[in-house]
DNA sequence: CTGAAAGCGCTTACAG
DNA sequence: CTGAAAGCGCTTACAG
């Protein structure tokens, strides 16, 4: 097999011990000897073996990371993040896809746990009332969601959508309409909530739709229901519904940005390679990753679960959005 | 700490080496033994510690996979396949993104390695003078690139060229574009020899281009390129580039379909959302890295090394292709 | 600063 | 079919 410690050490000729702590623990060895440790290791080409180290230190180095869909692409920005973010402190990212089954994701969230020192979860699609036994498996830190008693690191949509009615408003829209996206989503929830408050506080009329699935193809269905309704302005669940109603209008003859305003969610990006490009509010995917990981490492290190962190959205303005028609 | 087998022994009145055997090697035991360590194993909430397992039987049941940049819509499909294909094998996956630097690749192989059984590296972008410390990781399979005495998946463009020249051809184009990768990209290399080749077979004329970065911006800067030339079509190394050449045709009124046809590479989820659709070559990423699961589990196995896996491409017709115009 | 020894939690020939 | 023992390759108090 390989080159083991206590074959560096035989070639040394100092104990395992002395070897371990040259390379483990630099300061608790003379420093001449810390060299040669060093040196000879090196060219024997010595790799620590992982298992063992975890086995005695209790800890793998591992952190898990759980997605409801890789090929979403709100999701490639955050795995792109965690990873980065882990591979500066030294911890290797563990990934898991769901597929969109909220059934399974439970029992791969037990599975990456043994293998790993703590567990991010993306988006969970858990329902509430098993929602606590994911919590259970501490240390875990969730992304995108509020969870009671868990760690989260969310991104509110309020703001965002504040801003996105306010665009609106300001080009002289006031009958806009929004679709829902899927029932159970966390985020649609707080979406909703808030472009209710925001039209009501400017006596905008809202018009809601939905509920969709976040694809392109709900996007197509939605447009004719919004060009049938009186809005002249719609504020999508994400950008894929948003890419979905513009392919649509245009289809139509109907033209984006013009006769009918559109707005995403996300800033994915497709929204600035669109045409028109997507007016969309930002959601930072990748500042999420990173916090998520910054609060799981401090909950592995001892912290008490139960802190949320909360990250803001802003509108991004592109070409998808213009004064309303007279 | 946690259940260990020791306490689960103590529980059911049997030897640690029983239980081992009932866990992990059901065969040797008695039968009515199983079912009862099993049951008190579970009553017991006992979970094995991974380390210790793999310390004893010498592997991980990991599997690292690298990818130059998770947030590229060529590899998440990529991901997800490779994800779902070992979760079925019992394997889990190490991820790490590599970022687009071709200068970390093989140190983090190196750390991947040592936490692993075996390697994953999709789209390698170490230059040719070091691909041999990479093959030397073994086992390893490289996913869309053929590397010298190593295991690869690759993705044969030329019948995709072959058919985009093909369905050019017939729609009367007589002059067309290649819009060239990355200099030192392999797939590049390959796509712009079958279609130099099939170009040459039925006299047209090619006008080449590039080489670009595969990005939006490219196409953007290439559209122009193209249409001050003769060509009436364009192929570009992938989607990415064909849709900004189409967003740039788009803004300057050029009618993609009508006046210029384009034909992208990948066929991404943004190709069939894009304005006008886009043709484009199906690469099989999805089938790459099931494939590629499969071929580096045999090499776990004791598998010589050298095997290189062929899949084809092919055509995708949608909507910016259209007759030449007269 | 260095070494001998015990231990991390499992698995696996080897006996019986 | 079951058990005692050794061992996987490290780390870490405990002595010196």
């Amino acid at each position: 097999m390989a080159v083991r410690l206590a074959d560096v050490a035989a070639a040394v000729g100092l104990s395992g011990s002395t070897v371990s702590r040259a390379l483990s623990d630099p300061d608790k060895v003379n420093p001449a000897t810390r060299e040669r440790v060093l040196k000879i290791a090196q060219e024997m080409g010595y790799v620590p073996n992982q298992s063992a180290r975890s086995l005695t230190a209790g800890r793998t180095d591992l952190i898990g990371l759980l997605v409801p869909d890789i090929a979403n692409p709100f999701f490639p920005p955050i795995i792109k993040a965690v990873q980065a973010r882990a591979n500066d402190k030294g911890k290797t990212i563990l990934i898991a896809d769901i597929d969109e089954r909220p059934g399974d994701e439970l029992q791969r969230a037990r599975l990456m746990r043994k293998r790993s020192d703590g567990l991010l979860i993306a988006s969970p699609r858990t329902p509430q009332d098993q929602l606590a036994e994911l919590v259970a498996l501490q240390p875990v830190v969730f992304i995108n969601r509020e969870v009671p008693g868990g760690t989260s690191v969310i991104i509110d949509s309020a703001d965002g959508m504040d801003q996105a009615v306010d665009h609106l408003a300001a080009l002289g829209h006031r009958s806009i309409a929004y679709l829902n996206g899927p029932r159970r989503s966390w985020s649609n929830t707080q979406r909703q909530k808030a472009i209710k408050h925001a039209c009501r506080r400017r006596s905008i009329t809202l018009h809601e739709f939905g509920p969709f699935e976040p694809q392109v193809q709900s996007g197509v269905h939605a447009a004719d229901l919004v060009h049938a309704s009186e809005a002249t302005a719609v504020i999508a669940y994400d950008d894929l519904i948003a890419l979905g109603v513009i392919a649509r209008l245009t289809e139509r003859g109907i033209r984006t940005g013009e006769d009918v305003s559109v707005i995403g969610v996300d800033d994915s990006p497709m929204s600035a390679m669109a045409y028109p490009t997507l007016t969309t509010v930002h959601v930072p995917g990748a500042e999420a990753g990173s916090a998520a990981v910054d609060a799981l490492l401090a909950l592995i290190d001892g912290a008490e679960p139960g802190e949320v962190v909360n990250l803001e959205t802003r509108l991004v303005v592109r070409s998808s959005t213009g004064p309303a028609p007279s």
